[in-house]
Order: structure tokens, then sequence, then C-alpha cells
DNA sequence: CGTGTCACGTA
DNA sequence: CGTACGTGACACGA
């Protein structure tokens, strides 16, 4: 079987991807957008494993188009009676033409012929070049195209089970020749594709004709001379034979636009191909894919990037820095880091041009630590790492503070590609200097032992990511300028991070006794509802499993059906709610206090978990996992501490002012995301609104309602707060009416007048939602972009939520900028004027300081003006301030 | 043991 | 059938 001639593989693209449809079940393959992918996932991952296994050097996908073809102009019942197709289905094959671009396999297509035309005419023209080909089809047509040169791969059950049919294989299965099956197909039918045969011609009949009589031909000629009642039959339906025979005849000599030259395997789209998987959640897959291009490069020698570095020599840093440090250098640190601090084990230092020293921190001669010190704190030393915050904290355990950092190469990777989870920068050199950060794996080993004298691990590694970082810098800086980004990472990402170094490091102190005696009020409170939830339906249950909930709801209580989830019926407080009312079951109500409790007390548990010795919480920022630019906080989530009820808000109270400080400041935005609203829509009557100084939900319901702000009820306010909440979601009159629990015409009504008054809020969110469609991606007020490629999604579902979060992300986008400018402001403010305080959390539009003894009232002006100035608006930016000694007291 | 689902906290 | 996140318990399958 081994050949060494080219090979084309070439595959039937909408059979191949309707067999892998119904071979995987689609409830398994459904993305959390509720896309469904398991025709996607079945054909790609046939097609992977074949290109795997068979090796071949061009490849192509056919397919069909929609609507007609000569076919169905000859024969108009042709491939009719066909079941009607899932709806589930066709939106994947625009998906499958997606991955096919992003792998650079050509997909080919023709109007007015089938995908078996184009797979008969390549592989004819193959066959002519000297190829060999593999067709992949689930369509017995193509058996006609075998024979030396082609085989096919027919599909036994779903699509890894491929029969490999050569003109041998053929003849045993069918009984023919493969030139001879379409002759035998017209004989007896294709059920398929609609085209009765000859009634009581079986394939052996059939099979037995062609051979006494050498083929259809002769045997149409011969035709009286058939014997029985088979040989009636046959007479009586030769028009169908011919028309049969005609229809099942393939097209060999299509005028395609490719060429075979053009179908030749080529480099894929290595970004595109994981953001496509990414975006599919394809997880196996991708490591699949890649598996497939490095068996593919081994011959290729890869450009990695080459490293002039050796081990500090004792004395020499001061010399090599004069020498390398003129033009920014690139430093990689080794080590462990969290939350505020960690440990260097290890430092690179690399140039652009390659040159490159390693050294570890704790083995530094004293000469050589001062250069050092003076080299990282001189801010005209120009520096770029990557992923610097957890480095630059390590550093400064050894008490070495950086400054002159005006690149990281992380942050740019982010604001390049928001929607990213994770940006290695091994992917980042891959993807922008086109290179390898390591020597393929032997050749490593030999790179370590070269530098590795003294034994320290990595440290060739290391001065290859040092130089990487300083390279990527200067192409990912060029990159963002085109995109008119790059003032957005210099003056905005890479201080932010020097700001999160600080918070972290700084924490926030906890009163572990108020958090102790909150969670033991909670725990009673846990007890005492799940002892009467058991009591009433007389028997123990996990009252936090959602599958146990169910049984005892729908089952044993025999309650009315919620919203239906993956796997059965949601039990979420909305719906039990929803039921309580229904039924005035008390189980519910147990349930849903054990539900509130339970939670308290596990927010508290989480909380005193992570109290550090130093008697503080120290988060982590997270600064480039948000894809509309927010921050986000782990380990604990400090953004997420109950505000809402009064019992939540209590753990506030465990959230204290620290030794040697007086006071927890908590200064807040308030309507931030509305206020941008209304400057970027330039709306009269909501700038207004804003200026006035009045409360904005009265005063936008006075409009909306037609009647004066002092007239404006409860009832009317509130529900135009909903709706001005709302707007920046891209709220549906579905959504709204759930939320004010009124009719879906009301809440319809209800958005029809409010966008009357708000003619421009309307305009402009339609207007950012084209613009994005037609750009690609969406700009917060200082640019910062994100892409929505689903905009032009043919499934409705994605499209319909890339509309919604392109309204969203310049509006929490910007509000995301403006409070990162407020706090590199606050930053500024409070060294200015020699202060102590400082900041400790940020949460989206609020920032929590403390405030060193007798600095309230300074510190009280610096966080208004920083905050309340930090963008220049056509509204003005209302900051609260509260004191207290903790964020319970502080928030007002 | 890792992974996905469900539920739910914040802005 | 509004956006953006992170966490924890449970359930499942390797």
């Amino acid at each position: 079987m081994s050949d060494s001639r080219p090979t084309l593989l070439i595959l039937d693209g909408h059979s191949m991807a309707f067999r892998a449809f119904f071979a995987l079940p689609v409830e398994n393959f459904t993305t959390s957008t509720g896309q469904h992918t398991n025709a996607v996932y079945g054909f790609v991952s046939m097609l992977v494993n074949l290109i795997r296994d068979e090796q071949p050097s061009h490849v192509a996908v056919a397919f069909d188009l929609a609507g007609g073809t000569f076919r169905t102009e000859q024969y108009s019942d042709y491939k009719g009676g066909r079941a009607a197709i899932p709806p589930e289905f066709p939106g994947q094959i625009d998906l499958i033409k997606e991955v096919l671009d992003a792998l650079n396999i050509a997909h080919l297509e023709k109007p007015d012929y089938e995908a078996d035309d184009i797979l008969a005419t390549m592989a004819t023209r193959a066959t002519r070049q000297g190829m060999r080909t593999l067709v992949v089809s689930g369509d017995r047509d193509a058996i006609q195209l075998v024979d030396a040169d082609v085989t096919l791969l027919y599909p036994r059950k779903g699509v890894s089970d491929l029969l490999r049919l050569t003109p041998d294989a053929v003849e045993e299965k069918y009984l023919v020749r493969p030139d001879r099956y379409p002759e035998l197909a017209a004989l007896v039918g294709e059920s398929a594709d609609n085209l009765p045969g000859v009634p009581g011609v079986g394939p052996k009949t059939a099979a037995k004709w062609l051979a006494a009589h050498d083929g259809l031909e002769n045997l149409i000629r011969q035709a009286d001379s058939v014997k029985g009642k088979a040989g009636q039959s046959f007479r009586d339906h030769l028009d169908d034979v011919k028309r049969n025979r005609r229809l099942n005849a393939l097209v060999r000599d299509l005028d395609l636009d490719a060429t075979v030259d053009d179908l030749e395997q080529r480099p894929w789209n290595r970004e595109g191909t994981r953001t496509l998987f990414e975006a599919l959640e394809f997880r196996g897959l991708w490591d699949r894919v890649q598996a497939l291009e490095a068996a593919d490069e081994e011959p290729v020698e890869a450009t990695t990037i080459q490293v002039d570095g050796h081990t500090l020599v004792e004395g020499e840093l001061e010399a090599w820095l004069q020498e390398h440090g003129r033009s920014r250098l690139g430093i990689d640190v080794t080590g462990t880091w969290t939350a505020g601090t960690g440990e260097a084990t290890g430092v690179a230092l690399g140039a652009e041009d390659g040159s490159a020293l390693w050294f570890d921190p704790a083995e530094l001669a004293a000469t050589d630590d001062g250069s050092l010190a003076g080299w990282l704190a001189d801010s005209d030393a120009d520096k770029a790492m990557h992923s610097a915050k957890g480095p630059i904290e390590a550093l400064a355990a050894r008490g070495w503070e950086i400054s002159g950092l005006t690149c990281d190469t992380e942050l740019a990777a982010y604001l390049l590609l928001p929607d990213r989870r994770s940006y290695p920068l091994d992917e980042l050199v891959g993807l922008h200097l086109d290179a390898e950060l390591t020597a393929p794996s032997d050749e490593s080993d030999q790179a370590m032992l070269d530098f590795d004298e003294d034994g320290s691990a990595g440290a060739a590694e290391s001065m290859a990511r040092a130089v990487a970082i300083a390279r990527l810098a200067t192409v990912m800086e060029a990159e963002l300028k085109t995109h008119g980004e790059l003032e957005l990472l210099h003056r905005l990402e890479v201080p932010v991070q020097t700001s999160l170094v600080a918070m972290e490091r700084a924490g926030i102190a906890i009163d572990v006794d108020v958090l102790d005696g909150l969670r033991s009020e909670f725990d009673t409170r846990v007890t005492d509802a799940q002892d009467r939830a058991w009591e009433v339906i007389g028997h123990e249950v996990n009252l936090g499993s959602p599958k146990q909930l169910q049984k005892v709801l729908f089952e044993e209580l025999d309650m009315p059906k919620t919203r239906r989830t993956k796997s059965g019926y949601t039990t979420d407080a909305d719906a039990l709610s929803g039921l309580f009312e229904k039924t005035q079951h008390p189980f519910l109500a147990h349930l849903l206090e054990h539900r509130d409790a339970i939670r308290l007390r596990q927010t508290v548990d989480g909380l005193l978990k992570s109290v550090s010795d130093d008697g503080r919480i120290h988060t982590t920022y997270q600064q480039t996992v948000a894809a509309t630019g927010r921050l986000s906080s782990t380990d604990p989530n400090l953004q997420n501490i109950p505000m809402r009820t009064d019992e939540g808000r209590r753990i506030r109270e465990g959230f204290v002012v620290g030794k040697g400080y007086e006071a927890l400041m908590s200064a807040d935005y308030s309507q931030i995301e509305m206020r941008i609203m209304a400057h970027v829509s330039g709306d009269g009557s909501l700038i207004e609104a804003f200026r006035s100084g009045l409360d904005v939900h009265t005063v936008t319901a006075s409009h909306v309602f037609g009647v004066d702000p002092a007239a404006v009820s409860v009832a009317q306010r509130s529900k135009i707060k909903a709706m001005n909440y709302g707007l920046a979601y891209g709220l549906s009159a579905f959504g709204l009416s759930q939320q004010l629990k009124v009719p879906v015409p009301e809440a319809r009504a209800l958005m029809d007048d409010y966008f009357d008054r708000f003619g421009k809020v309307r305009d402009y969110l339609t207007g950012v939602v084209a613009k994005a469609r037609k750009d690609g991606f969406t700009s917060t007020l200082m640019g910062r972009r994100r892409y929505l490629p689903d905009l032009n999604s043919s499934n409705r579902q994605r499209r319909e939520m890339a509309e919604r979060a392109a309204l969203n992300a310049p509006i929490q986008g910007s509000a995301a900028d403006l409070i990162k400018a407020a706090m590199l402001a606050t930053d500024a403010g409070l060294s200015a004027k020699g202060l102590s305080s400082r900041v400790l959390l940020q949460v989206h539009d609020e920032l929590i300081l403390e405030l060193a003894t007798g600095e309230e009232a300074a510190v009280r002006e610096v966080v208004t003006e920083a905050m309340g100035h930090a963008m220049d608006l056509s509204v003005p930016l209302t900051v609260s301030i509260g004191v207290g000694r903790s964020w319970f007291a502080a928030a007002h």
C-alpha cells in the first residue's frame, strides 16, 4: 500500500458532514452559546485522522451548492423524497468551511454540479498527473471512480470506520468492476437518489446480466434476448434504466477554478484555528491538529531564537549593562509568585541582538547586586517583560524595585487579541516572530549543558525568553501602533500593572473575629433550614445537589416543571420562587433559605481560608482575561463580595482598616455605564438629565411618561431604572418583561416610548453594531478593541449574542478604561502630595483605599479629582465617597 | 483525579 | 430570550 507518489485526498464535504451529524449525538456537541457542532467536530476529527494516517500531499473538500443541479433539471425528482434535513445541520456546513479556511485547505463548489462531479474531475486530473487519489464519500456514485490509481474510502458506520474500496474490493462486494458499478446501479436503482430501478432485479441478477452481455450498452441492445419475468420487467423499464445511467455518470471534465496543484497542502493559520476551536469549544482537537503539524514539519528546520549568552561572571554586570543596556532589554524571571510576593530563582537579561546574561539572584555578589538594583530602578533604562506582575513582586521581595518598564508582551498580546484567556510566550513568539523559543528536544539538552555548569535549570531557556521578549516588544508595539492602541499599552495597561502590584502586596485587613461570628450565625441558619426541609418531605436529601432536588420537586412532590437545562429542569432561585408562589409548599421556602445561608457560609469560609499570616487577604488581579478590558480578581475573588442583601452585606464588616492606618475609604462612580452611554450617544436629553444633578432614573422616567419629575411614581421609576440598566446589555423586550414581571407587549411599548424620547441612544446602539459588523471590532473611548467575528455568523443565536456583546463592549470597556485611568491618577495624586494612604481594591466602578492617620481630607480631594476627571466627558462624573472602620461602614 | 454542569455572587 | 467575570459542590467518566 505504500506509494511514493504524491497523494490527493479529496472529500465530499456534505455527505461526510451529514454522516458525522448522525454519528455523534447533537446534545453532547453544543457550545455554551448554543451552537451545534456535532457535524463539525465529526468531520474535522475524521479529516485530521485521514491526514495523519494517509499523509496526503494535496487535500481538498468539495461541497454541493444549495439549489438544483443539471440532474434535477433533467429529472425533477432526483434526490427527492429525502427526509427533511434537521435544522441543527445546515449552519454547521459554514462552520466546516471556516475551519477549512483556517487550516488553509481548499473547499470547492460548482454551481449546477454536485460535489461528486468535483471529486470525479479532480481524481481524473490527478491520475493524469501521475498522482494517486483517495476519494472520501458516502455516496455510492463515487464507486465508479475507483481504479488502480483511485481508492474510495466509504464510511461503513459513523465517520471513523472507513471501508477501503480498491478495484478488487469493489468487485468482491458489488460483483462488478468499479466502472461497471453505475451500470449495475442503473438496473438496481438508487434509493438515496430517488432513482427507481427495474422491479424484480437485484444486484445479483444485474451483475449476471452485465457479465453475460459485457456491459449495459450491449444488454440494452440485446434486451429482447433477456429471459424470464425479470427480462420482461427490464424491457418495461428501459427508459428508467437509461435515465438512471445518464444521471449517475459523474462529470469528469468540469471547468473548475482550482487546479490539482492549487490543492497542495499549505501552512495553516495557527491563530485562526485556535480561535475558532476555542469558539467551537473543541479542546482535544487542537492537540491533534498540532500533532499533525509537528509531524509535518519535522524535516523543516524551525528558526529558533538564537542567543549569545552566558552565566554572569562575578563583577561583570556593570560593564555588561553599559554595553547592552543602552537599548531595551528583555527580562525573564524564573521562580514562583502569588498575590503580592514571590521568590526569584533566576533572572535573564536579553537584548534584541541576541546578547544575553543569566544569574541566580541569591548568588549575586554585592557589586553586581548594586549594579542590578541601580539599573532596575533607572527609569531611563528601557525594559520589557512578559507577564511582569508576578516577577516584579518576586523581585520586590528581594528588595529590587523596577522602573522604566515600557512594554509587557502579555499585555500587548491582550490588547491585540482580548478574547483569549492566556498568552503563553512561546505562542507569541510563533505568532509574531515566526520563530520557536527553544530548539527541538534533544538539542536543547545540549544547549542547557553549555550554560548550566552551575547546575541551575533552564538558564538557556530563560535567556532565549529574555531575547524573545525584547524582540516581541518591538514587533508588537508596531502592530499596536497601526491599531491606534499603543498609547493604551504605554499609558494605561503597563502603568496599571504597577498599581496592581502595590494593591496585591498591600492586601486588605480582615477582622477574623467578625467573620468567625458570621460563620457560626450562617451555620445555624444552614442547619435549621436543612432540618426543616427534611422534616417537610420526611427524609434526608442533599439540598446542594440539583439532581436530587429535581427528584424531590418534580417526582415526589409532582410540582410543575420549570425551565429546561441541559440535563433536566432548573432549580435556580428564580424558578424556586416561582414554584413557591404557585404551590406555597414550605419545602421550597426552607430550600431557598438553605441556599441563601449555605452560600453566605461558604463565602465567609472561603475568605477565612484566604487570610494570610499578616492578617490580610491578598487577592490576585488578572489584567488579561476580561475581553472588555476589565480587571478580574481571583484567589479569592474580592469583586463579588455580597452587597445586595442586608445579611450578605454584613460580610463587608469583616474587611477592616489595618494596623497603622485610620480608616477605609470607598469611592465609587454612580451610574458610570449610563453616563458613558450618554456621552457616546450624544443624546441631549440624557446628557441634560445627568447635568441637572437630579436622580437620573426619575428624570428619564419623567421624559418617558411625560410627567413632571416630582410626579413620577415609584413603579414608573423602577421600570425605567431597569430599562436604563438594561440598555448597555442589549436588553430585549422579553428580557425586560421577565425582569419587570409584565407582559412582553407592555415591555415592548415601554422600550418604544423610551427610544422615542432618547432617539440618539437608539441610533448609537444600532450604529455601534453596524460599525462593528463592518470593521470586525468595537472600540472604547481609549481605543481598546474587541473583535466580534460572530457578528457575521449564519447562526442566529451566535450572531445575536455577538450583537449584544458589541453593544456592551464599548460601554463596559470604556468604563474599564476610565477607572484604570482613575487608579493611575489617584496613585499619582497621592504620591505628588506625599500621602501614605493607598489604594487596596478595585471593584469595577469602586476604589477602596486605606487612609493613613490624618489624611482623610487630603485623600478625599485627590480621589475626587482623580476619579471625577479621569476623562473629559460631556456629562459630569459623580463620585460618592464614604469613610469608615470597615468596608461596610465606608459604603454609604 | 480531572472536567463539565449548575447555581449564584459582584459590577 | 442583557454584558463581564470567579467559585464551589456535585456528578460523571477515565
